[in-house]
DNA sequence: CCTCCATCGTTGACACCCTCCACGATAGCC
DNA sequence: GGCTATCGTGGAGGGTGTCAACGATGGAGG
């Protein structure tokens, strides 16, 4: 209700729009985690790939990264394949349904995992300095609320 | 400091990491803003910048439009031959430096600038309908530290 | 005045990402 | 056995971010 009313005089309300923030704050972030995933042959998409690879021991569709992820099923097939030729993920058939491809971290992939996620985790700490850990976990629980709220619209 | 350690017994962290939570909740946003603002023939890429064009009576340079929206020049270049095309905004010369051109909003600009910004405003309440008035400034303040503090590092 | 360098706008190229549509293979219901 | 839904896959099209180069202009210094 409030925060409708702009301030005629000054500059636009884009500075303050949650919106626009949001985005310019993602892609602060996104940037330079890429940056730091660089050296590693990785950028966040296929890194979080391999996070999710790595998470399991029996491996996880790739239409539930997609539904995770947020992404088009057709993305998760491009990443996985990417990084299957690197060796750091395989596809495995599952037991129970043929249709599935199951995908799972290698040996190589984990180790990989972990390496580039102490870069990236170094980034993030250095993207979030200016906020203290209070205010940091503040700020999840609002954007957890945040996408949780915007999925529920679109989905039901 | 804390936040490092991640349960190893559940899913991955990444549901809980700050940097895909903001990508998440950033999509949504534009995604929605899109939506709205589809029925007036605009995106939220040339409605931020009919946004500044509307703010001041003289104009605002194209290079300060890219500074302010953290866009690359060239692509402020696209976004105004767009709106200028629609007649929605105008470049003129600058009375001090003939090498910039003052973008300012024509009435039908403005007049349209209004509406959309009704629709937008919508659905950005809609968005933030999980959050209350109180948390969605305090999200409002920890973005914009977030983002300064971003540039900052880049830029310095 | 002339020269050197910085800045503004513009164009072009390139890679990435999102969204949608279509298809073969398989699963599940009736 | 046939109908419909789902999984993975491929392809097309448009939006977006990044970078290099160029002409035109501005500004500082000899």
């Amino acid at each position: 209700m409030e925060g409708h009313m702009e301030q005629a005089g000054d500059a636009t309300a884009l500075t303050d729009d949650v919106g626009f923030l949001l985005s310019r704050a993602s892609g602060l972030v996104v940037r330079a985690s890429n940056a730091s995933l660089a050296g590693h042959g990785l950028r966040v998409r296929s890194y979080s790939v391999l996070l999710l690879a790595g998470d399991t021991e029996e491996g996880v569709s790739q239409r539930e990264m997609a539904d995770v992820l947020g992404l088009d099923p057709s993305q998760v097939v491009l990443l996985v394949d990417e990084l299957a030729a690197a060796g750091l993920v395989e596809r495995r058939p599952s037991p129970v349904d043929r249709r599935t491809r199951l995908v799972t971290a290698t040996d190589a992939g984990r180790a990989v995992r972990a390496r580039a996620g102490v870069d990236v985790d170094a980034t993030m700490t250095r993207q979030l300095a200016e906020l203290t850990a209070g205010e940091q976990h503040l700020l999840r629980e609002l954007l957890t609320r945040l996408v949780a709220g915007g999925r529920g619209a679109v989905r039901v």
